[in-house]
DNA sequence: TCAGTAATGATAGTAAAACTATCATTTAAT
DNA sequence: ATTAAATGATAGTTTTACTATCATTACTGA
């Protein structure tokens, strides 16, 4: 199997489409070593220029800023995740059985069985960890949203809201539970590496560790009798 | 009653003590006005310098960089929280009723009953929402650590673990539970005001709501017999 | 094959951000 | 009254975050 899967992305992430030349997937694919490696902040079109020997003007062709570089890799993961969740769930008949295989996703780095990233996984998911809320943390939030740019985000959450409430239909809170699943499985990676007390992980498997505490919260939330 | 609590914050955190000095005082006052009013990218020093009649080089005396600035601002709030939780639930002896009263606490606006406060209490709560992960979501987390910047936040989330194992003492994540809470309060904020289709708050009261959501889960959670 | 156009490279330049340094002046403390 | 500390005034540096211009290469299609 050979099928080459293509998420297409809102345009106005961008300002040419950097899947359409070999200059702009090198901007992506280096984009991701480079915020990884410096951290954003300290990451720049100057330096990723260097780096893969073009000049800031002609990456300034692609991404109006950092910033919108850094949307187009977040918004790119939030897409290949939802497919990803949809791919995994489909002939799974147990609501149960889908819930668990979405936590699965979403406390693992994003697996390549088909072969379709080719570029560093590792790198992304940590990116995703460290730098995926700057993405909305910002003034330009509301014009961004204006732009469809967080689409990819609110489907994914969609997609899991829908998948609690064919658990439990009475469930008041489903998409504040998705959202708030979804955020806590990135920082509590990032509290497990950096601020441990602020999280349960001692020195055993991180992944599986959050997968079990979102697993029971998840369950342990939808299967409560109304009471509060 | 007059007495005046004042929150001994790490010395790391700025180079002069800005509670020190009338000139200190303003610059954290109105760092929090001008942060909230133009995020914190936009912010600088020079900016501020101007709304308070002073230079740059005078704050820069005060703080090694913006991000100090923020880091003291979010331990300030993060150590004021703490003293609220001790003191509100200081003489309950049920740890439903206590918990309960954390999480007043973590959904609502600071309150400032004593009148300890001498700046905008609503611009503190909102940049605490929007901007404080960007405290440690940085490269420097590991040194800022290591000089113990997030004790504040690790005690807060602590104190909160302790009432979650007092409720129920077999429970094996009170502290990702904590740290989940808290963040959780605060984007929840964040995604109501600006990508409500992240949440299931629609035009009533958001404070109200994310408390209720929060209640369930952590009830849920607590009470859930083993199972997973 | 040749003209045209799209993409990139090379270079330069600007405005603002993020500092650092120096020295004069005001203020407060002994 | 003398001294030290804090602030103000000013100036300067490096880096970031862009924008502009023009030359070169590469591919396109008539």
């Amino acid at each position: 199997m050979d099928l080459k899967i293509s998420i297409r992305l809102n345009e106005k992430l961008f300002l040419r489409d950097p899947e359409s030349s070999d200059l702009g997937q090198r901007i992506v694919k280096y984009g991701i070593e480079m915020i990884h490696k410096l951290g954003f902040e300290s990451f720049t079109f100057k330096k990723l220029g260097e780096e893969i020997h073009t000049t800031e003007a002609s990456i300034y062709r692609y991404f109006e800023n950092k910033h919108r570089l850094l949307l187009y890799i977040i918004t790119w993961y939030w897409s290949y995740l939802e497919y990803q969740v949809v791919f995994n769930i489909n002939n799974l008949t147990d609501a149960d059985e889908k819930i668990r295989r979405v936590i699965d996703l979403l406390t693992h780095e994003l697996d390549d069985s088909l072969g379709q990233i080719d570029f560093n996984h590792k790198a992304l998911y940590e990116i995703v960890i460290s730098e995926s809320s700057k993405a909305y943390l910002s003034k330009e939030v509301d014009n961004n949203n204006s732009d469809m740019l967080f689409k990819p985000y609110k489907d994914l959450c969609n997609r899991i809201a829908v998948l609690f409430q064919e658990f439990n239909s009475t469930y008041a809170y489903p998409h504040s539970l998705a959202s708030t699943i979804i955020e806590a499985a990135h920082f509590q990676h990032f509290f497990a590496r950096h601020l441990p007390r602020l999280t349960d992980i001692n020195g055993q498997l991180p992944d599986q560790t959050i997968q079990s505490f979102l697993e029971h919260l998840v369950f342990a939330t939808l299967s409560q009798k109304e009471r509060v």
